[in-house]
DNA sequence: ACCTGAACACCGTTCAAGT
DNA sequence: ACCTGAACACCGTTCAAGT
């Protein structure tokens, strides 16, 4: 039967999470799908497009949050969620190939607004704070797939999950503090 | 003659500066030296150790400054000096394969302790800085980079270099407001 | 010790030709 | 409209063999 765009982008999201990003190729999911490397392109103009494609799929919901705090802690863990996910979608978001990304940064830019910030540092203030949610996560995930690969966890969720969301809030909270005292000079 | 490791490392900095990352290939760089592809191996483990080499000769001096806004503007600055540079020593970063960015996260460790935060919360304040300073610098090259090939620069400059400086010094200066406040919490 | 030559096992992308 | 087959122009890495 037909290929079409949204089994393409199923099939890719199964490869990165059983294979990882690296052994995700265009010309492994052709041949996942039983299709010629050239059918996917038919579909996508080129591989980053479809990574991109891949992305929106990842952070399906996470722009419907509301909430600088809120919006951090979905995005992270909608990363987390997919092996490589930090990677992909951050590499996506610096090619501007993500969609759901730039509909975040929109988000981000309305709730960091609302606490009394002009627009155009309000924008500045949400990217701010994807470029550190995006580089802490990516961090965090490739030391957390590393040592998933040697000593399976010990004792989980307390020691090391924990410790890293309590890391990630600490982050978190730099900016939100800096928000308000930048907001507070302003007006 | 024979070929050392310095001579690689500036030979693929010159390539990367010529050409971009996309096109800083060992195979590449092995014919630019006029050597084989396997004699590169000799003198580099993988690709990724090379890369490594490359930030850290990018990086060169960042490390002895002193201060965090002092470090950061010096860390973006050394970044835009070489083509895609921000994303190549961001690539290494995150592979732990540059020794260059591990001094920067000390001095900027230091730098936040002085201001009076334990060491524990330091070293991720420093991260977050960290994390910010790369991501905003790709994006900011990635853009660069792209209306640099089209349109050549109309009033260079004043409109577009300083914007991005008051860009940058505003999103740093929201962190080192959070650092204060996490400070005069804690004391 | 240092390097060559040649191979291994792949890539992304294009495009005439088929259905 | 949608896909195949085959090609184009490459990759990173390894390793016996040479000097």
């Amino acid at each position: 039967m037909q290929l079409h765009k949204c089994d393409v982008v199923e099939a890719a999201a199964n490869l990165l999470d059983e294979y990882g990003i690296a052994d995700l190729t265009m010309r492994r999911l052709a041949r996942e799908l039983n299709v010629s490397p050239g059918a996917l392109y038919w579909h996508f103009a080129n591989k980053q497009e479809l990574l991109g494609a891949i992305s929106d799929r990842i952070l399906d919901g996470v722009p419907s949050a509301r909430g600088v705090a809120d919006v951090c802690h979905r995005l992270r863990d909608a990363l987390l969620s997919h092996t490589d996910g930090a990677e992909l979608v951050s590499a996506s978001f610096a090619a501007g190939q993500s969609s759901a990304m730039k509909q975040i940064l929109a988000v981000l830019t309305e709730a960091v607004s609302e606490v009394g910030v002009d627009s155009a540092h309000a924008e500045l203030a949400a990217r701010t704070v994807v470029y550190y949610v995006l580089g802490f996560t990516v961090d965090e995930q490739s030391r957390l797939q590393w040592d998933a690969a040697g000593a399976e966890l010990p004792e989980w969720q307390s020691v090391l999950t924990d410790d890293a969301n309590a890391r990630f809030g600490f982050g978190l909270r730099l900016f939100v503090d800096g928000i308000n005292v930048s907001q507070a000079i302003f007006e």
